[in-house]
This record gives structure tokens, sequence and C-alpha cells, in this order.
DNA sequence: ACAATAGTGTCTTTTAGACAGTATTTG
DNA sequence: CAAATACTGTCTAAAAGACACTATTGT
């Protein structure tokens, strides 16, 4: 290492996701201050001196989410250091992935004029590039929303992540309905089912039946979370 | 964000990955100064003002390894923040992963005592544990480390990014080797072929053959890399 | 009864796993 | 020739894809 060291600032940014009218949605802050103020941006803050950087997400997840305990799951997604992200000085920002089963409505930050969820295919198309009538994103935030989204895609194949989207006990349809938002096309019923049944410890049944619907159909039975963390072979997108 | 935003130094720190004498081996650096003088560590150095994080690990990389440009893959890992990893300061490290087809020894870098290449499976365990008579990894590189590597076995399942560890033109029999050597053994013959010609765009032939050995054999055709990143389904660990 | 939703079964195609056999080269 | 390495073929088992069919519930 050479013995200078420029002091920088260290941030962590939020992508948080959650499944809101069967549409993947994420929450974003309006900005208060300049700079980008008015602009939307992802929820985030610095990195205090006697924490790491999932320390800090945590805390900024609980503030601005404004629950007691984020109850869903975190992950760090990578870091963004290009020199000049943020034009008032240099910030690398470790930013990260969260997901939770649907959350209420969040409160504003202290710094922040207004907080609410969007539907991530609202904001940026399947290509990544900003859609006409989308509000653009403060600093590179576009692109780490990009990134986090194609995480997202990429860990419903060989994860169980997706039962982090629902909260428990929880339907087969209802999880069914997380990859047809995430994904954007929903896998096929027959195989779905086969598929998440027949990886082991990927759900545990229970049972009791599901709420009726007010549409009329079968009561489906309700399922909670399984050890499982992989799935193998990966379920494969359409 | 909030306005107080205590200083860092932001490092990079690389896992430099080649393979020699059909083993996976990593490029380490013994440490010539305190913290952790004489103790073994990852090559890395500080992010400059005027560049990114992957600017500077590609600066080290041509740096510690000597080369004019180095001729492999890097890509970030993720970001370790521990705040007591570095005793002397606050240091965020954003961990890279590097590989590229044999290199020649390395240089000692300024502040380096010694550096050279070291088999991975004589320094972490399967599990990830340090082994008996390995020395100790400076900061938190065992877990840089430890990580480092499975990034690289489970990106040779689904990409192509084997063929980052040969030169071209090669073989298909060296190709398989890398993943004997990354994987801990080596996959099918059969298979392994019939799944690298039959991912469209993995390998592209060519119509000359390689060299004789000297223990005698069929000589096999050589290949060059084909533009194909992913492979789908992906190749499975034995 | 009908619409709507949940759940089962089955046929076909694709792919992996295992492994036997053939081809080419050196000594 | 034998030994060593490269390459091909084939049989079987597992999994996915497609899609038809049955079951249960509300209006």
């Amino acid at each position: 290492m050479s013995s200078e060291h420029p002091p920088f600032a260290v941030a962590v940014d939020l992508a948080i996701f959650t499944i809101r009218d069967g549409a993947l949605a994420v929450l974003l802050v309006e900005r208060g201050e300049e700079p980008f103020k008015g602009a939307w941006a992802l929820p985030g803050g610095f990195v205090e001196p006697d924490e790491d950087a999932e320390q800090a997400a945590w805390r900024e997840l609980n503030e601005e989410t404004g629950v007691e305990r984020f109850p869903g799951h975190l992950e760090q997604l990578r870091t963004y250091s290009a020199p000049d992200r943020d034009p008032r000085m240099r910030v690398v920002s470790v930013a990260h992935v969260a997901l939770a089963p649907d959350l209420p409505e969040p409160r504003a930050g202290t710094d922040a004029a207004d907080a609410r969820w969007w539907v991530v295919d609202d904001l940026i198309g399947e290509d990544g590039e900003p859609l006409e009538d989308a509000p653009a994103l403060a600093f590179d935030h576009r692109q780490i929303l990009v990134d986090a989204r194609e995480r997202v895609r990429a860990k419903l194949e060989y994860t169980t992540l997706a039962t982090e989207f629902v909260s428990e006990p929880f339907t087969l349809p209802e999880l069914r309905r997380v990859y047809a938002a995430v994904w954007g096309t929903p896998p096929d019923l027959g195989n779905f089912r086969r598929k998440v049944l027949g990886t082991d410890g990927f759900v545990t049944p229970t049972d009791s039946h599901g709420s009726p619907t007010e549409t009329g159909g079968r009561r489906a039975l309700l399922y909670r979370r399984g050890p499982a963390t992989a799935i193998s072979p990966p379920m494969v997108r359409g």
C-alpha cells in the first residue's frame, strides 16, 4: 500500500423491493436538498465510524421503512465508486438489495421531501434504459436499480429467495405470483408446483387452508418457508 | 443523508488466480511493514482521487504482476468494511477477483518484502478454515480469499469464464484441467466435451492441432474463446 | 349451473450420468 | 507392439415443457 490515502465518505444505498398489486416495486425517496433536489433517489446514508456497511444498511432500512425491525432479507449488491458520482465530494456507495413482504407506505425521512413505492417496470425498461414519463433518478441510482433488479431476478432462479417476498403462512399461488412479478411472466402452473414441492426444504406444508377469495375458487393450502436456500438444478426463466 | 460523513480510506484488494501445475493458485505478497509485518496478504492499494475502484484494481494488477497489460479477467467481488479490519485506521476495501493464464513469477512490490504464487488448497480447507502449516493471512484476507474462491467455482458453472484461465489457442483437455483444478475433481470426459461443444459460442475450433506430449498420445484439436458468456443450463459440479 | 381458482396426471423432449468403445501418437 | 492420450457413441435416468384433466369454492 502507498502511504497516502485520500479521504472518502462511505455511504450505503438501498434498493428495497416488495411485491405490490402483482408487480415488483421499489422504495424511492424524493430529495429535499441539492444536489438533485426534487429528484427521486434510492434511500441511503453514510456509514458511521463504529459500524460496518451491513449494519448501516440495516439501520437505514428500519429508519426509511419506519418499521421496528425490517422483516425481510438484506444482502450487499456491489460498490459504486466513480469519482464524479456525487458532485459535492468523493463518496463511494456500498449498494445493498433488500426485499420483504408487502410493507406499509413509508414515512419520509428527515432530509427527504417524500417517499413512496414505485413499480420498477415503470421506471426502467427491459433493456435497463429509462422510460419516458418516468422520473430520472438521482446520482447513479438508475444503474444501481438495474443491477439490483437483475440480482433479484437471477437469485429467484437458483435460491429460495422468493419466499422472502411473502409473509408466512403463504400459498403456492402467492409464491407463484412472486415469480410472475419479478420475471414478468408466470411459470407454468403444474411445473412450478412440481419444482417447488420436489425441492427438499423449499417449503413445508401446514394443515390449514388460505382464505376464500371474493371471486370464488378452491382454497389453497398454506405453507411456511423451509430450511433450503438453494434450488438445484435451478428454476429457469421463461 | 445526514450531514456528517467521517473520513475513510478506500482500498482495493485483489485475489489474482491462475492455474499452476494443475492446481488453482493465488498471488500473495509478504508484508514488509506493520501491521502484520512478515505475514502474507492479498495485493492491493488505495484508490486515488481521480480513479474508481475498478481502475485502481487494474493499476494494482499491472503493478503487482509486473506485466505491461494484465491479460485476464477482472471483476468486483464485494466490499469489506468491518470497523476494526485495519488497526491503523478506518479502511474499507473493495475486493476484486482476477484470473489469467499462467503468469510469470511476480516481482515484489515497493512495500512488499516478497511475492509469490500459493496453491489455494494449501492455504484454506474445503470448509474455508485455515490449514495447519499454512501461514495466517493478514487483515481479513482469509475471508476474502474464501469468498473469491467460491465466486470462481460458482462462475465456472454458469459462465464461460474457464477460458480466461488458458491462453489461446487451447485444447479441450487443457480447458478440462481448469475445471479439475478449480473444482477439485475433473468432469467426465465425454460429458464435458458434449457440454462445451454443444454450448453455442463457448469455443470456436481451429484447424490445427496441439503439440505432441512427451509421453505419447493423440494430439488434441486447438480452439479459441467463443463469443458466449453464459452456459445454460449450467455445468454442474461433481 | 357456471365461473374462477387450486391442484393432479401424463406424454414428449431434452439433458445429464455413466461408461464402453475407437483413433492417433510416442517409444 | 504397448502405453498414453484424444475423441466418439450409446444406453439409461432424470428433469423440464406442454398441456389436459379433476377438485373445490363462491355467486
